[in-house]
Parts: structure tokens; C-alpha cells; sequence
DNA sequence: ATCCCCTCAGTTAGGTAGCG
DNA sequence: CGCTACCTAACTGAGGGGAT
């Protein structure tokens, strides 16, 4: 046995290296040990999970080391080890062994695990039977994934923008395509030779081009073709009005306006904070699957939220009124409820929510899980009381862990619930109620 | 426009032999 | 036990018709 290299780099002599290998290798040496939660690198990595390339059998194991490491072993003077054969992964993914072999080492090629292989290649941890501390332990390492949460966040965040864009990318050649088309229609059949344009966009649809690309070119051929047709109009007042008519009728006539703000995506949450801007990013991100959970009615509460400036501005007047339909809300949750609904979170945070107690003190973890300020998470509280901001908070990580990719800001999504049941109309028990039967 | 079937290429899974 | 290399089988998803 090869003990040298073993000690170096705790990869077992039987393991071709890699490159990627060797780099998940070195993070896990590393001396300064980034902060951060297992809550927080659980809903990280689900949520990068796809821009990574982790996807089907990968992500399941993935999914099933992070339930299995313990909380405590985040902390900074610990390792995040776990232990577990490739046979048991293979009867819990319903997979060969070969396949969660394969699995296994793309998530270390990709900079989330880190080997740590024994001498014998079994994998086991021994524990401090006192203090719960490892002593020895070999098995994988998450080490790499706790060193590169910050920047495994935002590769994340920069692919769902990038879904997002090249979605929006689509809508819009599709849209226009069709407003190019029926536009030079009109003006064919008043006389106008449209035929360049159709060519042009004909010549832009089967060009292998990217699909923003793509879009822009298209947007700026259908500017051309309303402004060649305008002018048209112009010089010949008799038509004028059967365009404008024809171009409301394609309904579309307002899309030369917004043909392209979707670089500009990537809207810092700050900006969100109950200023009226936070409007501009809910429209543009309403397009995406994620706005029908929060959005309705969006359009009371940021008006009521961007003239005060604090929440408790707005409880004072009439906090009789407000107070009752909080613990109207509150009396349709019982802790029980919360306890069945939340398998997810309480299964990452390795405890139960046996009680409020429980709950409350899990309150700062389950913020750092979904990258919620500190500011904001007192504001909720004042806003809403400790039960209350709990009770949305672990709804929020729950729906988070269960469907990463539905909810691409957590945080905003929590700061939006807590808006709605300032107002009484966060139903938050239904929400209860499905987590705990789905 | 929608559904269904088919093909084809690329991906993923499983099996076996052999090593430490 | 856990791994790799190599090979074959099975699956998956996109795209192309054709029928309704």
C-alpha cells in the first residue's frame, strides 16, 4: 500500500487521479475553514445542483451524504465526514453499484465531496463517545463544497439567470418573428416590398447563432421593419390608419418598447428592500415559472411598504386590528402541523420540531440556510412575532429544500410571505397543510 | 395544433476480469 | 471491500414525418 500518497492526499492508491480529484483533494486541506451551516450548503448545492452538472443518480446521492452528515460536524473546528457504503447508496438510489461509483466521483470531480479513503478502503467513522467528535473517519469529505459556498452560490444564481434570459430570449423571437411576418403582410398587401425583411429574418432564424443573440437581431429587424412601414404611413396619409389598426390587432404594438432589459436580470436583492423598484424586478421575473407562488398581490403591499419605513410604524396605528389577525393565522398552526410538513428541514438540521421552543432556536440557521439577512429576519419578527416569522421562515427552507429551483431567492420569497401576512393574507396553514400530505 | 410513432445519436447502466 | 478498464445493453430526448 501506497502509505505516503494516502497520507498526502487521503485518496487511496487504487484511485486514478484526476485532475478535478486533486483539486477537491487540496480544498479539503485547507487551513482557514470557511463558516457557514449544513443548512446553508444543503439548499447551496441543491441549487446549483443542475449548473454543476449533478443531475439524476448523482443528485439523489448527493442529496442523501448531506442528510447524513451531522450539523455539528459543519462547525469550523470540524470535518464534515460520512460514512457509508457504496452497496447501501445502491439499494437507497435503487442503482447499481458501478453507477454510484460514477456518481460518487463526479461529485468529487466537480468540487462538492472530497475522498478519505482508510487503508482497507471500508468506510467508518469512530466518534468521541463524549463530545460527539470524530476521531477517525474515513469515507467522503464535504470539505470542498464548505470552502467554495460562496462561490458554488453564485454559479447557481448565474445559471438560473442564464435559464431565465435565454427563456425570455425565446418568448421574444418567437413573438416578434410572428409580429415581423404579419407586419410585412400589411405592408405587402399596401404596396410596400417587405421582402428584404422576411429574408432577413429568414437568414437570422437558420444562422446557428446563440439564442440572445438571436434575439437581439431580431428585435432590431422588427424596430427596422415599424419604422420602414411608419414612414411609409407618413408619406401616405390614406393607409396610416389601416396600419395602426393592423398593428394593434397583432397585439404586439408595445413590444418595441421592452424589447430588452433582460441583461440587466441580475437585479442585486438590496435593491428589493421595500423600495418601489423591487416592482421592476417581480414584472420581469414574473415571466418565469417561480411568481405564480408569491405575486398576486404584490401590487398592495409594496405600495403600503414603500412609504414606511418600518414595520413597526405600521403596527402602532392599528395594532388591535393587526394582532388579531395574526393569531387568527397563528391558531390555524399548531406545532404538530409545522412538525409534519417540514420532514425536509428537520432531516438536514438533524432534530425535530417537537416544540415552539424547538423551532425558534433553530430560527438563525434556518436564516443563514436561505441567506436572509439578519435585518430582515428581525424585521419579520417584529413584523409578525417570533412564532409567526418562525413558522413562515421553516416553510420557506422546506418548499426551498424540496424544489430549489422553483424558488430562486429564498430570501425575497420569505421577505414577500412575511408582506402578505402583515396584511392577513399569507395562508400560511394551507401551505402547512400540503407540505405535510406532499 | 396536437398526438403518436419511429429513428438515431448520445448517455447511462450493468457485467466481467483483475488489482491492491 | 472498493476500485478500474473495457464491453454490451438499455434508456432518453430531439427531430422527423403522418394522421387526426
Amino acid at each position: 500500500m501506497n502509505g505516503l500518497a494516502m497520507q498526502s492526499t487521503g485518496v487511496a492508491s487504487f484511485r486514478k487521479m484526476t485532475p478535478g480529484m486533486l483539486e477537491s483533494q487540496r480544498l479539503a486541506m485547507a487551513n482557514d475553514i470557511v463558516k457557514t451551516t449544513k443548512a446553508e450548503v444543503a439548499i447551496t448545492l441543491k441549487k446549483a445542483a443542475p449548473a454543476l452538472g449533478i443531475d439524476g443518480t448523482a443528485y439523489h446521492i448527493l442529496d442523501i451524504l448531506i442528510g447524513l452528515t451531522r450539523a455539528d460536524d459543519w462547525r469550523q473546528d470540524r470535518r464534515p465526514l460520512v460514512a457509508i457504503s457504496n452497496d447501501k447508496l445502491a439499494e437507497y438510489v435503487c442503482r447499481s453499484t458501478r453507477t454510484v461509483i460514477r456518481a460518487l466521483k463526479r461529485l468529487v470531480e466537480v468540487g462538492i465531496l472530497a475522498y478519505r479513503d482508510s487503508s482497507t478502503g471500508r468506510r467508518f467513522i469512530y466518534r468521541n463517545g463524549a463530545s460527539g467528535e470524530i476521531d477517525r473517519g474515513y469515507g467522503f469529505d464535504f470539505s470542498p463544497a464548505r470552502q467554495r459556498i460562496d462561490e458554488i452560490k453564485r454559479i447557481g444564481e448565474e445559471f438560473q439567470a442564464r435559464v431565465r434570459a435565454e427563456q425570455e430570449a425565446k418568448r421574444t423571437v418567437n413573438r416578434l418573428s410572428r409580429a415581423i411576418v404579419d407586419a410585412c403582410r400589411t405592408g405587402q398587401s399596401e404596396g410596400v416590398d417587405c421582402t428584404v425583411f422576411l429574408e432577413e429574418l429568414s437568414a437570422i432564424m437558420e444562422t446557428p447563432m446563440l439564442l440572445l443573440e438571436r434575439a437581439d437581431m431580431v428585435s432590431k429587424l422588427y424596430e427596422l421593419v415599424v419604422e420602414e412601414l411608419a414612414e411609409d404611413k407618413t408619406g401616405d396619409e390614406q393607409t396610416a390608419s389601416d396600419f395602426k389598426e393592423d398593428n394593434q390587432m397583432s397585439g404586439d404594438h408595445d413590444i418595441g418598447v421592452t424589447p430588452y432589459n433582460i441583461t440587466t436580470h441580475q437585479t442585486p436583492i438590496k435593491s428589493n428592500k421595500r423600495q418601489p423598484s423591487n416592482d421592476s424586478y417581480s414584472k420581469t421575473n414574473s415571466a418565469s415559472h417561480e411568481a405564480p407562488k408569491i405575486a398576486p398581490e404584490k401590487d398592495q403591499s409594496s405600495k403600503f411598504s414603500a412609504k414606511s419605513n418600518t414595520p413597526a410604524q405600521l403596527q402602532s396605528p392599528q395594532s388591535g386590528q393587526l394582532d388579531n389577525g395574526l393569531s387568527e393565522h397563528l391558531s390555524a398552526i399548531s406545532i404538530g402541523l409545522i412538525d409534519s410538513a417540514t420532514t425536509e428541514t428537520q432531516e438536514m438540521l438533524g432534530m425535530r420540531f417537537s416544540s415552539w421552543v424547538d423551532l425558534s432556536q433553530s430560527g438563525e440557521q434556518l436564516r443563514l440556510a436561505i441567506g436572509l439577512s439578519e435585518d430582515g429576519w428581525k424585521q419579520a419578527i417584529m413584523a409578525l412575532g417570533e412564532k409567526m416569522a418562525a413558522a413562515v421562515l421553516v416553510v420557506t427552507v422546506e418548499k426551498t429544500l424540496r424544489d430549489p429551483e422553483g424558488i430562486s431567492r429564498p430570501a425575497g420569497y420569505f421577505r414577500a410571505c412575511v408582506d402578505r401576512a402583515k396584511d392577513g393574507k399569507l395562508a400560511l396553514h394551507k401551505s402547512l397543510y400540503g407540505l405535510a400530505l406532499g
